[in-house]
DNA sequence: GAGTTTTAAATTGTCAAACAAATCCCCCTC
DNA sequence: GAGGGGGATTTGTTTGACAATTTAAAACTC
């Protein structure tokens, strides 16, 4: 239907790389499959070699095909794993709050969420090397450290925790929400109350994780997103203050 | 690290791309701001005019920017939004079906473990409309339709759940996942005995959300997940005596 | 003078042809 | 037989030109 309205509405580059994803998608072609030339795919699809490559390179950029020059070179279908799943999941969600109206509410409920909804998968298949981690995590974060490096390490310490749920798709969906909290995270000045407050909470998450008490994590989870959540809010009324006063003198 | 050990291995596209990216990320570029125009880019780069075309139809690729042809046209940052976002989390996640080396169980405890998630923030949001067009899904796979109408109905009923949670970004993940998932359910072949297991469960899952008891509405998503499981595996199993069968005759 | 039509300018879209760079394979030399 | 060199193939990049599209100003009509 839509199509109709705008026959030629798209370029051709776009038409092109649409197609061949179609190709890959309904499994015309495979992993690892080498795609016709570039002056053959301009002779096939009737354009020119330059329309070819800005097809070629939109895939190019959504991971789908890399290319090798070179005789016995040319375009492949790139077998997509979760490291790269992840780095887009994450690309996707930090542009998304870099630049849309996104409500720190909903992000932070996203948050809570989503490790609440692993915490019994992390309670169940955690390592003993995972606790030490996240042990080396709360350490650094009691230290006197700056406010980005005591972020940096709530993120890893987060991260940790949902690597332990041995589950690659939602480690990646989960990874990009909190790389994507991040920013959020960055406005807030952490007084050092507020660090041993934190940190006490994640002592006690470890605890429930060693445990394997998946309820207890969730109940600190709460508890946890609710102070972080106050904490951005203060942070932004901090910040809302600050401009209106900008504006007014 | 990475980009010292090969400087120039990425092409000339790919690193104008990367820059333009990174202007946007860190503010310098803003939403709806007009980049400047193509053979400016080129100059201003030291390249010629395709290859900052080749950066500009990568970030299109990406959303990251629209063109419009014309005077006053030209390339504008796109101000990313959750319907986009969604799409391309779905994109992400289809081609990590279709391509990738995906564990069906992983998928599926995936999806259970979403849906658990946000189970009790769909109890306590659902509106009336969206308990009728459940209902209405239900009444559709409990019809004579063909397999792919049951299977695309299964996963408009769960859309449908995902939207009650009224969470912009948790729909946005759901769905990738859901999408990511019907692959898999279209292998099925579903019998009249199982549509009919299936439609009831949904009919119990409509009850407790109706009734806003998020724990039972777990219970039947972990059972009818169990099922769903059960019955991906048998068809994969047939497929593969299919295969077996086709290589040794 | 107001409204409409025409025209011109700016910008992206597409094409063509050529050369550069990289890579592989075959062949040739030692 | 082993190793290096050259040719062939393929992508990377540039130059130049023209087409298509959209805006806006200019000219024209009423």
């Amino acid at each position: 239907m839509s199509e109709a309205q705008e026959p030629q509405a798209q370029s051709v580059g776009h038409q092109i790389a649409e197609e061949i994803r179609e190709m890959i998608v309904d499994g015309r072609l495979g992993a690892d499959d080498r795609l016709p030339g570039e002056q053959d795919l301009a002779t096939r699809f009737g354009v020119s070699r330059p329309s070819v490559r800005e097809a070629l390179k939109r895939l190019a950029a959504q991971n789908l095909i890399r290319t090798r020059r070179g005789a016995s070179g040319g375009n492949f279908v790139n077998r997509i794993g979760w490291q790269q799943a992840r780095e887009q999941f994450e690309a996707t969600a930090t542009m998304l709050v870099v630049m849309g109206d996104i409500d720190p509410d909903a992000l932070a409920e996203a948050r809570l969420t989503l490790l609440s909804a692993i915490a019994p998968l992390a309670a169940e298949r955690r390592l003993a090397e995972e606790l030490t981690a996240l042990r080396d995590e709360i350490d650094l974060q009691e230290s006197k450290t700056s406010d980005e490096d005591f972020c940096a390490s709530d993120v890893r310490f987060y991260r940790i925790l949902v690597e332990a749920a041995r589950n690659p798709l939602l480690s990646a969906q989960m990874a990009s929400v909190i790389e994507a909290i991040q920013p959020l995270l960055n406005m807030i000045i952490y007084r050092a109350r507020d660090r041993h407050t934190i940190a006490a909470r994640h002592t006690k998450l470890l605890a429930a994780l060693e445990a394997r008490d998946a309820p207890a994590m969730i109940a600190i989870l709460r508890d946890l997103n609710d102070y972080t959540v106050s904490l951005v809010r203060e942070a932004q009324d901090a910040r809302e203050a600050r401009q209106t006063s900008k504006e007014s003198g």
